[in-house]
RNA sequence: GGCCCAAUAGCUCAGUUGGUUAGAGCGCCAGCCUGUCACGCUGGAGGUCGAGGGUUCGAGCCCCUUUUGGGUCGCCA
């Protein structure tokens, strides 16, 4: 028998066709002298019906067919009569009469049902990941990531990127994330590692003259893991010669408009707004704000700088700030989910949380007898406060808790009081970001993007005095609140690079160790280039509808990095150890 | 590394203040059934209550430790 139809697509034209469909039992219906059984493949459901009548001998071997048998059934395909059509089936008003049938492969009983209302969970389903994956929406899901992939790829191709495979075993270079390790059995003692990004291969390739270059690669870091964050994630990778900022953000809009277009049937509406890293930090307290909805962050702290109120002249004082949002209509919020918020921002590092309750009887807060009337009145008028509103206010020495708590308090309140509206798409492309960060912990400068990354032109000459300052060709594509991706023009001259690296304390040797053979490569003549990466599987995410990144990818790892299925990683023999050269020290 | 949640039948869950033999729905097995479509009816099998220790006359339930899964902070150039 050679199929001749998928399930899911045959349809009342195909009725008084012979056709031969293959596929799963997704259920057995035994009426005892009729057997109905859906028989599914990755198209859909058809009904194919068994009784004596039609065929003995077929008859008398589906008695004995059983959920997720694959089945080779063959027969005439029949217009249901009006009251047997099932309207919840996209087949539902046509069946086969099975005249002959085949049983390829008999199945065991799942341990779950394959269907969509089956709420198994998450450790079951990813020890049985191919029998999850048969579920429609999973199939559903893994199928738009694939358009997704066919659309960048054809937009690329069309513009005059070329796809370039790079190593998958390369050089450390500890900066940025931990790096997975793989041993070398030819050296001992070495280590190649596998790549965070291929970053540093596509601007070699830019120095090699392709002017513009795509992957779809994959990138391995050895970091915790959260709902949007794998060890082993895509990104769609983009280098370009011999352009601007401009330029990068132009193409980049119209191809993630073609992707919106097609998976969507969204017109987006180009060019998306740009706002400053300080604006994006000011307003919404992120650097990848949902714009979906208000309750924007306010600066209260002019009002404050004289406040006999310690705390928030004390955080004012030491460079931090005083800064509030309105949450309308919550006056009414019970103590304890006040106290609870208080709790909530204190993940954030802040120490704690003001509120100002907009009741009936005026405002009310915990810290009433400590503000002044004026300070009161000023806070009220900043803020817009009406009756009913409820203002959360955070103050700290540090800014980057001020924005980081009440940032995240935005988003969490705007959750709560269902102020996202989920069928927008708020697109927005971060622009200006701080080139380097200080780590306290490092005590230096490091990177906020990469060491790669270029300064503004203006902001070159603070480099040496005020390098937390200098601002850097960077820019981030925001949707809904989700960094989808990120690039920068990046450093082409081989003076200002080795700048970049003196800043970042590395000395000459280590720069030269790590990163010499880039260093060389500038030296040959390398045009002015940028790019960007999207994460693949947080666009696809956002395009599905799925809150959790292991939803996106077929085989994905669990919390604790380990793949329950295969059960990776796993011990290895000793004789593997030994032709390493490894020692385990447990 | 920290904090929080969960773990009881193949699956999803209930299980009162610590008290008799741990239940339900679905699934599974058997029988009946010719228009079902989450078929129906009848009967049946199925449990290391994640693991280890403790408290107690008595533990699914309380305490400690631990494992696994999930969320999150740190971390993620």
């Amino acid at each position: 028998m050679k199929r001749t139809h998928m399930c899911g697509e045959l349809t009342i034209n195909d009725v008084g066709k012979n056709v031969v469909v293959m596929g799963w039992v997704q259920r057995r219906r035994d009426l005892g002298g009729l057997i109905f059984l859906e028989l599914r493949d990755r198209t859909g459901l058809i009904q194919i019906v068994f009784s004596e009548q039609l065929s003995k001998e077929a008859f008398d071997k589906a008695q004995h067919v059983r959920n997720e048998y694959v089945l080779a059934a063959s027969g005439k395909v029949v217009k249901r009569s009006e009251e047997n059509v099932n309207p919840n089936l996209e087949t539902g008003n046509i069946e086969i009469y099975v005249s002959e049938f085949k049983i390829l492969s008999k199945a065991e009983t799942p341990p779950f049902m394959v269907e969509d209302r089956n709420n198994v969970s998450e450790a079951i389903r990813l020890k049985y990941r191919y029998l999850d994956l048969r579920r429609p929406s999973m199939q559903k899901i893994l199928l738009t990531r694939y358009k997704i992939t066919r659309i960048v790829r054809d937009f690329l191709d069309k513009n005059g990127f070329i796809d370039i495979e790079t190593p998958l075993l390369i050089k450390s270079t500890p900066e940025g994330a931990r790096d997975y390790l793989v041993p070398s059995r030819v050296q001992p003692g070495k280590f190649f590692a596998l790549p965070q990004s291929p970053q540093i291969f596509k601007q070699l390739l830019m120095i090699s003259g392709f002017d513009r270059y795509y992957q779809i690669a994959k990138c391995l870091r050895d970091e915790d893991l959260r709902a949007d964050r794998q060890p082993e994630f895509t990104q769609i990778d983009i280098e370009m010669s011999f352009v601007d900022e401009d330029d990068v953000i132009s193409i980049n809009e119209r191809m993630v408009a073609k992707i919106f277009k097609e998976i969507l049937n969204i017109d987006l509406e180009l060019p998306f707004k740009r706002i400053s890293w300080q604006e994006a930090m000011d307003r919404f307290g992120s650097d990848k704000p949902d714009l979906r909805f208000g309750m924007e962050l306010k600066n209260l702290s002019s009002i404050f700088v004289d406040s006999e109120f310690k705390v928030f002249k004390d955080a004012i004082d030491n460079g931090g700030s005083v800064r509030a949002i309105n949450v309308k209509g919550a006056a009414s919020i019970p103590r304890r989910q006040l106290d609870e918020l208080v709790e909530y921002v204190k993940t954030y590092k802040a120490k704690g949380l003001v509120w100002i309750q907009m009741s009936d009887d005026g405002p009310k807060s915990q810290i009433s007898k400590f503000l002044k009337e004026a300070e009161l009145t000023q806070v009220l008028n900043t803020m817009e406060a009406e009756k009913g509103d409820l203002i959360l206010i955070i103050a700290d020495r540090n800014n980057m808790i001020v924005y980081d708590a009440l940032g995240h308090l935005r988003l969490e309140m705007g959750k709560r009081y269902n102020l996202i509206d989920e069928n927008k798409y708020e697109f927005l492309w971060v622009v200006d970001f701080p080139l380097l960060e200080y780590s306290e912990e490092e005590k230096r400068y490091v990177a906020m993007h990469h060491p790669f990354t270029a300064p503004k032109d203006e902001d070159i000459e603070m480099l040496d005095k005020n390098p937390g300052q200098v601002r850097a060709k960077a820019y981030d594509i925001v949707l809904n609140g989700m960094e989808i991706g990120g690039g920068s023009i990046r450093i082409h001259d081989t003076e200002l690079q080795k700048k970049m690296f003196e800043v970042l304390g590395f000395t000459d040797e280590d720069a030269e160790a790590r990163f010499g053979f880039l260093l060389n490569a500038f030296k040959y003549g390398a045009p002015p280039h940028g790019g960007i990466a999207y994460g693949l599987d947080r666009l696809t995410m956002i395009l599905t509808g799925t809150d959790n990144i292991r939803d996106v990818i077929a085989f994905p790892k669990t919390q604790n990095a380990c793949d329950l299925m295969s059960d990776a990683p796993s011990e290895v023999s000793k004789e593997q150890l030994d032709e390493l050269h490894i020692k385990v020290n447990l």
